[in-house]
DNA sequence: CTCCCAATTGCAAACGTTTGCGTAACCTTT
DNA sequence: AAAGGTTACGCAAACGTTTGCAATTGGGAG
């Protein structure tokens, strides 16, 4: 006994009027009179109406939907990310339609092609970390469909984006050990590929020519982010003539491997030796040696200004000219925030 | 200088024949001749013609898309379990619309009638912990839009789901920890409303009585999953009569508090007080102090199979009779799995 | 030379809405 | 009482596609 949906049109047929009528008198339309419109609702509420959405966007050439393509749906991060993006789509009675390239090129181009043809209304994208060309993306403006790239942004103009800025939180953690005393400070950085791990260095140099202090290349080191990269990178470290007191380390994995390393080494973690980390993983709390401090990335927030953007984009589109006059560049401060004690 | 996307119909006023006429060709309609066909084609392919899914979706009835609906898309298994969604359907040329219910019963029904509107062909639910009534899932039925519950699934009779039994992954932790010569072994339980409590609390029972081991209720702890509430019932059980020498934890929130908690009262974690947990955590690897076991859910496994019954249930209705002659029932069960050693 | 069938192609309805425009009926104003 | 203005509604096109059926052509067989 399927029930086969209610259309706009046996409404009319059952009520003796036309279609438009009664499209207009579930619309609030000015032009149809109260008794009409009062008897066109109380039918559409028994026969449980509901407007078939597959109609309106064909109709109306919008979808209500918005596309999010990321590299890997499973990654702390982007998790947080895309949360925050689902729940502010929703506010906006948007909907989200959902993948993940797996940081394949050749998915990713695919994976816009089919958000072109569902006709998304506008496309939130982290690209991949293989990605080397942009061309996918930018097709989209000739469909005016909008795209706002956030975190992993790619390296091309007139572009709306979303990212974080890792320069000053940089500063700031390595200000707060200094703060606190050390003065060897290394630091177990990115590959050299990454823009971020060049902005972390900058940061680094930056705070120490700031305080005076001169900066010693061989406290910085490279790592493939994996756990072995990161030991022979925390040796290294620890085999240095000035042996650090503290470390900054590229991201709480690499924290984390490297404490473990450092607690197999008998030595006392932020005590001996300090961490200050940049937070990927939403489970520090639960971690007994956890970085003293760690850079926010603000996953949520920065899933929430994109979708804000592109929202904007969206609303104030077909406002007269073609090209926005100007792209949103909005980039989030990476900030300190020292974790808790865990005392 | 926005390309409208180009439509059959231009295409067919170009080469001067009739709409069906390309709609047949680009198909591969037998009843069109070669030479219209390839000429069809190649127009296509220059005028880089799409298809308007929205149009063919109003046409044919089906999106091509299916919904999911779950409580929390940050949560780890939740993003693993969207991730294998998102793999599955994308293999089968399905989208995925995604939306998270925060728990929140009314969010959720709101979901049902968004995903329904937008015409999912099916969908995908892990019901929200609050939630009390299944009749926003059942009314689906009525639209013949097949629901495939997962992990969190309502009480109710004549569902598809699949699910992870917790009863053979607890005995298998009890039994491990009986092997290793334990014979005092705790247990933190959840809160007694939840469905998984029960199952561990029987797999305790079991797996004691079939090693003829008598089983001392006081070994059994309740809390509430909070890091408070942990570190209550570990001092409980610490202070029951018979100290537990072993511990199973409700998940593995609860065993890294309950770890944080007793490293916190010099307790040599695994040695003198071993954890067995169960595996929400997919962080486990970069810990120092982790469980010694864990038993696996399996959420990627999870998503993976409740798509393949969607996908099936989509491809296989329409097939005569309306009820399915039989409701999927798949169990998942749970596996202890020892973490790797870190020596 | 006529008839029939196969091979092609076109017509038009259908999917469920929205919306510009036209048109009745009614009411007011002079 | 006629003109003008509202008010309330219907007609029909449009969105882009699919598809049952009809229509056209051609050729071969009788």
């Amino acid at each position: 006994m399927q029930t086969k949906p209610t259309t706009i049109k046996e409404i009319a047929q059952i009520l003796g009027i036309s279609v438009s009528t009664v499209s207009r008198a579930l619309h609030d339309h000015p032009s149809i009179g109260l008794t009409t419109r009062a008897k066109v609702k109380k039918l559409a509420g028994e026969l449980n109406y509901e407007p078939n959405q597959t109609a309106i966007f064909l109709q109306k050439g919008k979808t209500l939907t918005i596309g999010v393509i990321l590299p890997e749906l499973s990654e702390a991060f982007f998790s947080s990310a895309i949360s925050a993006i689902e729940d502010t789509a929703y506010k906006k009675n948007y909907t989200v339609l959902l993948a993940q390239s797996h940081d394949d090129e050749q998915k990713e181009k695919q994976l816009v092609e089919k958000m072109k043809n569902h006709r998304v209304d506008g496309l939130l994208v982290s690209v991949g970390k293989n990605t080397s060309s942009y061309q996918h993306f930018e097709n989209l403006k000739k469909y005016n469909i909008p795209v706002v790239y956030f975190d992993r942004i790619p390296s091309i103009p007139n572009i709306h984006y979303v990212a974080c800025n890792m320069e000053i939180g940089t500063i700031e953690a390595v200000s707060y050990l200094l703060k606190k005393g050390h003065r060897a400070i290394g630091m177990i950085n990115g590959p050299q590929t990454m823009v971020a791990t060049g902005e972390r260095k900058e940061g680094y140099i930056k705070a120490m020519t700031k305080n005076r202090l001169k900066y010693d290349p061989s406290l910085i080191v490279s790592c493939d982010l994996t756990e072995e990269g990161t030991k022979k990178a925390l040796d290294e470290l620890l085999a240095s003539k000035r042996k650090p007191t503290a470390i900054v380390t590229f991201n709480d994995y690499v924290a984390l491997f490297a404490i473990k390393h450092a607690v197999k080494l008998n030595i006392k973690v932020n005590k001996d030796l300090e961490f200050v980390s940049y937070a990927n993983l939403p489970l520090i709390n639960y971690m007994e040696n956890i970085p003293a401090a760690s850079v926010e990335q603000f996953p949520y927030l920065q899933g929430q200004k994109a979708t804000d953007i592109l929202m904007d984009l969206l609303h104030h589109q077909g406002t007269g000219g073609n090209e926005p006059s100007a792209f949103y560049k909005v980039i989030i401060e990476s900030q300190l925030v020292e974790n808790k004690k865990q005392d």
